[in-house]
DNA sequence: GTCTATAGTCCGATAGAC
DNA sequence: GTCTATCGGACTATAGAC
């Protein structure tokens, strides 16, 4: 099931409309993830792109409807761009170094590369239960890649075999996640934080571990 | 610097005052934890304290006085007991056992003794700045306790001795930390979840770091 | 496309009865 | 101590000028 999504990176088509449009959504995602959503207004979000609050509802049908589509190009994104990494199936893949990338993938998107992503993982889980319902499949599918990687890496034997995998993804993912409640981009060089963060994640604290 | 909290077990005094007072206090705990400090109403509260709103004003000045109580308790419930499962100086201590402690410790209080704890954790960063400041001492005592320990093991030997402190705290309290977004005590174990979480942190996800 | 103006709702907080 | 009633303000959303 091939997700695929606007990169953030790439400029969108150059019609006022598609500008405003992209400029709105960049400045409530910014918002949502700093301060949540119940807590930002349409007059923040407006004010932050320029424009009053009764603007957007050219846009927009209503703030929730800006929401879901924050929420929805938040997992595209790093779900491309950690599926970009996984090779296809074939004999002799490292899978080790396949999870370093998803690593290096996953945290670059949520620490660097997308407001969309960093918004949807800071406040999924304090939105309302009926928001939360519509988005779970898009983030089941997701977990469902790292759990395949995983798994896959285990039966080749690159990978612990005692340790269950469910368990494992929301662990790694659960201490990669928590990087953007600390991550400073002024503060701190993201190929640090990725690097020290895979070593921990292979190898852990204890001195018999290296 | 000691820190006193009043253990979350313990039932308060007979007076009607404390005991509305915890009651208030708990649900609006439970509350923020869920939705978030921004769309708990005092409707809300109220009515999960089993009252009105206009009510809670003769136990508490504002809500955000409110607030204030919850995020104070909520760091001094675990700096206790964390606090509590660390020897006093000495020679020969087990620090690689009084880690696990540790680490058992702010698991039970975070995901099953402290609703104060848990919604302290899992607001925090998206409160006001004014809020967070007013509370950032706290939660550096919290932050130190654990870097002591965490280099009081290291110097001892028993733990590696490549890894910068501050960085490993954040990672090693974040992967903690997470586990409060996706554990449900309806469906998973306690002590299951913290010896995997521990085992995960000590040795790694790697086949030669068992 | 963006503006101003405002309708309608819900919020935090206060006042006074009981 | 908790209630009912309500104030003033801020919010989402709408309508119509430009």
């Amino acid at each position: 099931m091939p997700i695929d999504a606007q990169p953030s990176g790439a400029e969108t088509a150059g019609t006022k409309f598609d500008r405003s449009h992209e400029v709105i959504l960049k400045a409530a995602a910014r918002l949502f993830r700093d301060k949540g959503y119940a807590a930002s207004t349409l007059r923040d979000i407006a004010s932050a792109a320029g424009m009053k609050a009764g603007s957007l509802y050219y846009h927009f049908g209503s703030k929730e409807e800006m929401l879901d589509a924050i929420l929805d190009q938040g997992v595209r994104e790093i779900y491309d761009g950690v599926r970009a990494v996984i090779p296809d199936e074939g004999r002799g893949i490292d899978y080790r170094a396949t999870i370093a990338s998803a690593i290096h993938a996953h945290l670059t998107l949520l620490l660097a590369r997308s407001e969309f992503t960093s918004a949807n993982i800071r406040i999924f889980g304090q939105l309302p239960s009926e928001i939360r319902e519509r988005h779970r499949p898009l983030r089941l599918a997701y977990a469902a890649l790292w759990e395949t990687l995983l798994s896959d890496a285990q039966r080749a034997g690159q990978l612990r075999k005692d340790i269950e995998i469910v368990q494992l993804r929301q662990f790694l993912l659960g201490a990669l996640n928590w990087t953007v409640e600390w991550f400073d981009a002024d503060r701190h060089a993201l190929d640090t934080v990725v690097s020290r963060c895979t070593d921990l994640i292979f190898h852990g604290i204890s001195v018999d571990a290296g």
